[in-house]
Order: structure tokens, then C-alpha cells, then sequence
DNA sequence: TCGACATTCTAGAGCGCTCCAGAGTTTCCC
DNA sequence: GGGAAACTCTGGAGCGCTCTAGAATGTCGA
């Protein structure tokens, strides 16, 4: 920096002014200053502008990495930080490092607020973390009233699911449950109050979980049902669906003249034609969105009301439901 | 720190001693200074301890979010990291937001060396940086000399493939190409070789990616071959293989009775039982260690040889492949 | 012509840490 | 008993920036 005050024959200050981009440089000096930069190769550094300046506007952001919503909810996460005049700092949780390592990096960095992204993270840490500074817990609800929650209306999708699925003429409709991962509890009620919205239907609920694999045990445990089997299921989410329709499948029924089977968050995949699954769509871009809105509108005091956001899912219907063919009527 | 330092009755050069855990403490002390800090919340600002140390041993680390194997070696470079004394610090590459403003963001915080996961960042870009200091591009073979390569032997990967295919019998493989994705031109090589290894097989290159959908999109190719048709490929990835044999199947056929199926890379889904592909397998922990050390190796001035590394992958094999049947041979 | 007011610039005190040089103490060996 | 060596601790300069207070210069209306 003294370096390129020097080449540009103004004082420190003058650089520091016109990279903050501030006013109180003349355009000339401005230009001049800025070529100075460019010839030497010289970017401000951040750590010491961020300790020279009071704040950090850094917003702290943990997530799995590897996981595919995950991954879209930080391209609107950094999108929207950016538009608010945030960094975000990303602190990936692995299975070495868990959910805790990942938020002292974070704290110790000095960000100024967190977004946990499906974080798992036990009730009292995430308390007292929240007294500490804004905190808002993505995609997993939490009761800690010092935390914002920002999530779909996961209920509601599962409702939407099986009014869907009943519109369609089924009655028997199956859901691979999520057990404890973020948002299930809630499918879960979403399923069973959609089924007692209408007479003469009945719960079926197969163990599942996360993941593809989850999705293909569930599929074992629906094919031995024989001809109890449901005629549909709502799953828990896509990468479960696809499990399951992958294994029922090679069992050599059909999809969806067999079984019909809707998702849940529509992940890309969802959406490829030789997939083309039904699903309950989360809004990754609007999540983001509140998720940064709830944090940054308490640092910056804009508004003392409480934080948090429930998003509205939608059903996309796509190919891997329809209506109750001929011969399961008959059975 | 000033707090602590009261707090304990030291000075606060002696609170820094602790919190760095070098020697120069005695024992009672160390504790009673743990011990302020912990009543008073304290952690040391990382920020401020990087400025004044000259180093700030950070090691920069662009990656595709949600991408499932970058996911994996992320998880590695953070052990890795860990264990040679550096911090890692993330930035994403996503949608919006490309290598070069990722790369921006971590050459602003000083970071010491980079490790770009699979990037995209153009020749000139990459050599540039790799003169202003230790960079290593990891999956991705590029010939700039002054950024080192960690990869998988992407040709090896290919004819291991090949060869097993060929050791079942198979004397017609084809290859779902990977375009200009990292290491398709490798693999594409190690295709051909392995087929010009042996007399009297011809190279049947369909035009695939790195997604499910590209490989389902190479299937209708492959299946518009009619009787021509292959009686094994091999896919760039194994995200291309799965859609290929998503599409195949849909289309009527078993695999492996009427095609057999191998990927590349092995992730989580390819262990899955009613997946159970067969493929080559990238070593993810052996990756992001050789990176580490290449880039850490370059900083600490332990070796001035050139960095790099090209790891062997391995075949796994799995359910997807089997003996050329009977019907096929006499076709 | 003069003061009021912008505009452009600079000096210098922080920000929270690290680390060197050196002050006090204790240990140890001849 | 004396000096070297080892240990424990402190003061203070410095890391690269920001930001306030104020200096220097220019502009303008009465």
C-alpha cells in the first residue's frame, strides 16, 4: 500500500479511500492510484481492512459439503450476502469435522452472523450461540427462541403430496420417512393429517432416510407387504424416491402404472426426462434470500421484529405419478 | 485478550504464548490463563494473530459446491491441512460466481498456496497464478509449468477398465466421453490404448458428460445402434454410467446379461447393493493428501522438486459386468 | 475582497494480535 | 560460592489497513 501511495504521489490514506470506493478522491487521483495498483500487482488485504475497520461484515456459513441442495442454497447464500454488502465464509462439515469445529473456525474469524445450513448442531450450543449474535438455522427447524429458523413449509409439501396422490384415485399411499433428519418430523405430521383430511384412508410409514440407499431399503421392506402394497408413496425426499423406484423396478413392477411416487426438494435430477419425478419443489434462491435477510436486517438494527421465514413449497408434477390404473382398482 | 490478561494477572504477551501453545509458560500459569479466557468467553481473533504473524498459513481452496467427489476431497484436504499445520479456507465456485472471482476472494485474504478443485480457470489465469505463488490443480492435467498437478492416472483408469471388459469376453466396448470435462481427454487415451492393446476390437465413442442426463442421452445413441450395438462401455463418470443404465433398462435391457456397465470414480452410490457398480475407483484421501504436501512442500521449502502427483486408481468390481452370455455370442 | 463552504488531501492513532529483546528467577555443576 | 544455562515473564514495536480531525486549496456570493 505505501508502495502504491508512493507510485500514485499521494498519501496511504488517499489508496485507502479509493479502494474502499468512497468519496473524497478526485477522479484523477482516483485513476491514478488505481494504475499504480495495477502495475504492482497490489489488492488490499482483507484481514487487516476487516481489523482496521470496525466490522467484518463477514456472515459465517457451515454446510455438508458434498450435498447437492446444500450446494445450490450457497450459490443464492453468496448472491444475496453479496447484494447486502456481505462475505460469506464457508465452513464445510465432514465426517471428521463436525458441526461444532466448523462454527469455532467461523467464531474465531469474527463473522458477524451464521447461517447454519441443515446444521446438526444440539439445542443448548445452538442457544447460546445465538445469544452470542444473529443465527439463523436453514432447512432445520429448532425450538431455541435466540435462533431464526428459515425452511420450507415441509408439512404443507407433504400435504400437497398426498392430496396430490388422492386426486389421482389412490388410497393406499405409503411415506418413506425421514426418521431424524432436519424437516422429517414435520413431513411426517404433514403426511398424517393430509391422510385424516379424508375418510377411509391409512398410514403407512416405512423406515427410510436420506439417501438413495435409504430409499432402496424402504423399497424391500414395501415390496414384502405382497398385496397390501400401496398403491403410491411420498417419499422423503428425491434421493430417497429414486431408491426406491430403482429398486422396485428391478423387482420388475412399474413406475408409475405400479406404484406411483412422488419426492421431495427437486434436485436437478429430478428433473432429467428419464427421470422426471413428482415432487414437493423447495425454493433454494428464496431461502437464501431470507436466510440472509433475517440475519443481516438484525446486525444492521433495521428491524427489532423477529427473524425467520417459512417458505411455500410447490408440487411439480412430472412423469412418475398418475391416476390408479384398471387393474389395481380390481385388486 | 487485554481482558484476560488482567483477569489471569499476566501480561499479555503471556496470554498470546498460551493461546499459541508454544513453550515459554509454566504449567500453573497456562492453566490459569485457559482458565480467564474460558470465563470470559475469550478466543483469540484470527484475523489480528494472522496480520501479526508474517504467515498466515492459510491454504485457499476453490471447489464446485454440492459436487458430490469434490465433497469427498474437500473432506481429505481438510485432515490433510490440519495435520501439516495450515487452515483451509473455502471459496465456491458456483452458477454465478466464477474460478477467477473465487480465486480473487482467497488471494485477498493472503492465502500462502492454492488448491483449485477441478477448475476451470483458463491457461494464461492459471500460469499467472502459479507464479505468484504455490498452486495445484487437483483432478484437472494442465501443462503450465508453474502450477503443479494431483490427479488421478486417468489413461491407467480407462485401459484397467478396458482390460476387464475384454477379460469377459467382451470384444465390442464402447466409451461415453467425457467432452472437455478434467481428465476426459486422459481417459479417452487410455480407451483407445487399451482397445489398440488387442487385435480386433474397433473404439465406439459416443458423445456423453459428467452428468446422469448426459449418460442417458449417450443410451439413446447407444440404443439407436441397433444389432451394432456394444456389448459393454465404459463411462467417463460413474454419474454418466448410472444414467446410462437408468435409460438402457428402461429400454428392456439387463444389465449386465446384455451390456455390461463400468464407471469411474466410485462414489457412495456405486457401493450402493441394488446399484453395485463396477468401477474404477479415485483414491479421494490419497488425492487431497499429495495435494497438501505439494503445495506445503513448495511454502515450507522442504523440497525444491517438482510437486505433483499422479495417483493409480483402482477397479471395482462389482455387479455391472459379467461374462459375454451365450445369445450375445451367437449374434 | 472577504468569509463561508466544498472539495481534496494528509497525519497519525488505533484494530488485536505476534514476537524480539531483555529482565528476573531458579537450577545446576564444577 | 559463582557463573552459565534454563526457565518464566514483560514491554513495546510492528503487521496493513481504517478513520477522524484537520490542513490546504478552490469556489462563490455579497
Amino acid at each position: 500500500m505505501e508502495d502504491v501511495a508512493a507510485r500514485a504521489g499521494v498519501s496511504r490514506a488517499l489508496v485507502s479511500i479509493v479502494f474502499r470506493g468512497v468519496t473524497g478522491a478526485s477522479d484523477e487521483t482516483r485513476t491514478r492510484v488505481l494504475e499504480a495498483a495495477r502495475d504492482l500487482d497490489y489488492r488490499p488485504d482483507t484481514r487487516a481492512s476487516r481489523l482496521g475497520r470496525g466490522r467484518t461484515r463477514m456472515l459465517g456459513v457451515t454446510f455438508a459439503v458434498g450435498h447437492a441442495f446444500h450446494g445450490e442454497l450457497l450459490g443464492s447464500l453468496y448472491a444475496e450476502a453479496d447484494a447486502a454488502g456481505y462475505e460469506v465464509v464457508l465452513s464445510g462439515v465432514t465426517p471428521n469435522r463436525d458441526d461444532k469445529a466448523a462454527v469455532d473456525t467461523l467464531l474465531a474469524e469474527r463473522c458477524e452472523g451464521l447461517v447454519l445450513v441443515g446444521s446438526g448442531l444440539a439445542g443448548p450450543d445452538l442457544r447460546r450461540l445465538g445469544e452470542r449474535l444473529p443465527v439463523v438455522s436453514l432447512l432445520r427447524p429448532v425450538r431455541e427462541a435466540s435462533v431464526d429458523v428459515v425452511r420450507t413449509d415441509d408439512a404443507l409439501g407433504l400435504r400437497l403430496a398426498v392430496e396430490h396422490l388422492r386426486g389421482l384415485g389412490h388410497r393406499h399411499i405409503a411415506l418413506l420417512d425421514g426418521g431424524r433428519a432436519p424437516g422429517a418430523a414435520e413431513r411426517r405430521q404433514g403426511y398424517r393429517r393430509g391422510l385424516r383430511a379424508a375418510p377411509g384412508l391409512d398410514a403407512v410409514v416405512l423406515d427410510a432416510g436420506l439417501t438413495e440407499l435409504d430409499g432402496a431399503r424402504a423399497a424391500t421392506g414395501f415390496l414384502a407387504l405382497g398385496s397390501h402394497r400401496p398403491t403410491a408413496v411420498a417419499a422423503f425426499n428425491d434421493r430417497c424416491a429414486l431408491g426406491f423406484v430403482d429398486v422396485v423396478r428391478q423387482a420388475g413392477l412399474r413406475v408409475p402404472e405400479d406404484v406411483s411416487v412422488v419426492g421431495f426438494d427437486d434436485i436437478e435430477q429430478a428433473a432429467y426426462p428419464h427421470v422426471s419425478l413428482t415432487t414437493v419443489r423447495q425454493d433454494a434462491a428464496r431461502l437464501g434470500a431470507e436466510a440472509v435477510r433475517a440475519v443481516t436486517s438484525r446486525l444492521d438494527g433495521v428491524a427489532a421484529t423477529t427473524g425467520g421465514a417459512v417458505i411455500e413449497p410447490e408440487l411439480v408434477v412430472r412423469s412418475s405419478t398418475t391416476t390408479l390404473s384398471r387393474q389395481d382398482w380390481s385388486a
